[in-house]
DNA sequence: ACCTGAACACCGTTCAAGT
DNA sequence: ACCTGAACACCGTTCAAGT
């Protein structure tokens, strides 16, 4: 008979294969969620078919039984980030501010999974929760008095706006990724010198403007700028509001 | 003696390699305009370092000798796109007008050769041509009178904006090109009529705004829609215009 | 300096077979 | 219905060897 003392660890020689009746418990949602972490720690590069399934401990075709491929797999992915963009009472009459206000939200729950972005751009995303967003936006230029047509142009730029940045953005994070800097602010003055740096190389009866105007050109950060053009869209908006 | 006639063909068991004096004349130019071919041809997707090589009947390691990876080669090819942008002389007293010739300029060269776009938005351009737009656009706004901070945060969010309308223009190329459908007007009633059909199938209490104005939503084409959001941010410059 | 074949370490997806 | 291993047809990049 077997002692009761503690299991006795598995030789490392031993392949340990769980026996057939033991199968995975897989399901969209883990799929997804999973899917969600690996781009999170290791960006939109890392995030394929087959590191999910090793992440979950199975192989590649498994997946195909939940979601019917990659494409479908980021689209999920991204619905479910836009999950976390809450939204207010409308308040026609603070449309702006509102939309100011959402704007600035979904900036930051984009940001906060910086390589959802890239996924987002290469999709028409028709998700739950990008649906919920735009019936928002959409509502709140309607009820403050804007004729359907322009409010279906001023949501449909609102958004590409939105993303756009937020794909921009991505863009420095996977550099930061890959870089050896710890912090964003250590990235930034980096990057922003190197910039500078190049441009002073420039000849400068060619690109006298820009040559001239360095520091001007990288002063801003990239929260300054995306407030900068949110503003030019608002007052444009604004200038459409009978 | 051999005869005067025409050459035999080569027999298909034998593997005509040529002698290795004979090599290849690489250059990169030459693999840029290989590789813009084929992305003009097939789109981003096929653009791989193998399928230049292959189109140049070589190896994908003969490349590695004249571009460093395949991030700088789709830099140059954008670059080489940009060429294409033509430029008028400067005249601020018309800078508004200038802005949007130059946004309808960028916006159709981007769009005939759709994919670049989705390489520009993944990298810091620093080309020579990129240079070229930025230096007229920034110097644009500087003689109109705008302050040196503004212009720069200008520039910058118009270039977003471009770039960013052109990418997702190009998600709808490689969506055309995927489908069989032949001509782009086919595509966008397809694709409009699809979107509608789905937005009707949604439930009315919770997207009333979005459920009860499909047709408004999906009324305006990729260049109205282009053209709306660029008429928002001149606004919105304008009035930012000393 | 430029070019090459072979190799390395990856991809997404399919398919027949299992439960 | 769900899961699996093996295979297919691809990737980008490196490296030692050639000229």
């Amino acid at each position: 008979m077997g002692s009761k003392e503690e299991a006795v660890p598995v030789p490392p020689w031993r392949k340990t294969r769980k026996p057939a009746q033991i199968r995975r418990q897989l399901s969209q949602d883990l799929i997804v969620e999973t899917g969600l972490r690996v781009l999170d720690a290791e960006g939109l590069d890392a995030l394929s078919m087959r590191r999910v399934a090793q992440e979950l401990d199975t192989g590649p075709a498994s997946l195909y039984a939940h979601v019917a491929n990659k494409e479908e797999l980021l689209e999920l992915v991204y619905d479910r980030v836009l999950g976390e963009i809450r939204l207010p009472e409308r308040d026609p009459s603070r449309w702006k501010d509102q939309l100011r206000a959402y704007s600035l939200e979904v900036y930051r729950v984009l940001n906060r999974h910086a390589d959802v972005a890239r996924a987002a751009l290469a999709n028409i995303p028709t998700g739950e929760n990008s649906l919920r967003a735009g019936e928002f936006v959409y509502g709140l230029l309607l009820e403050a008095g804007m004729p359907p047509g322009n409010a279906a142009l001023c949501l449909d730029r609102l958004s590409l706006y939105l993303i756009g940045d937020a794909y921009e953005g991505s863009v420095h994070v996977s550099r930061l990724r890959a870089s050896e800097m710890t912090s964003p602010e250590e990235y930034f003055t980096a990057f922003a010198t190197q910039i500078a740096g190049y441009y002073r190389t420039l000849p400068r009866e060619r690109f006298p403007y820009l040559v001239g105007h360095i520091d001007d050109l990288i002063a801003a950060d990239g929260e300054e700028r995306f407030r900068f053009g949110l503003e030019l869209m608002l007052d444009g908006i604004e200038s459409r509001m009978p």
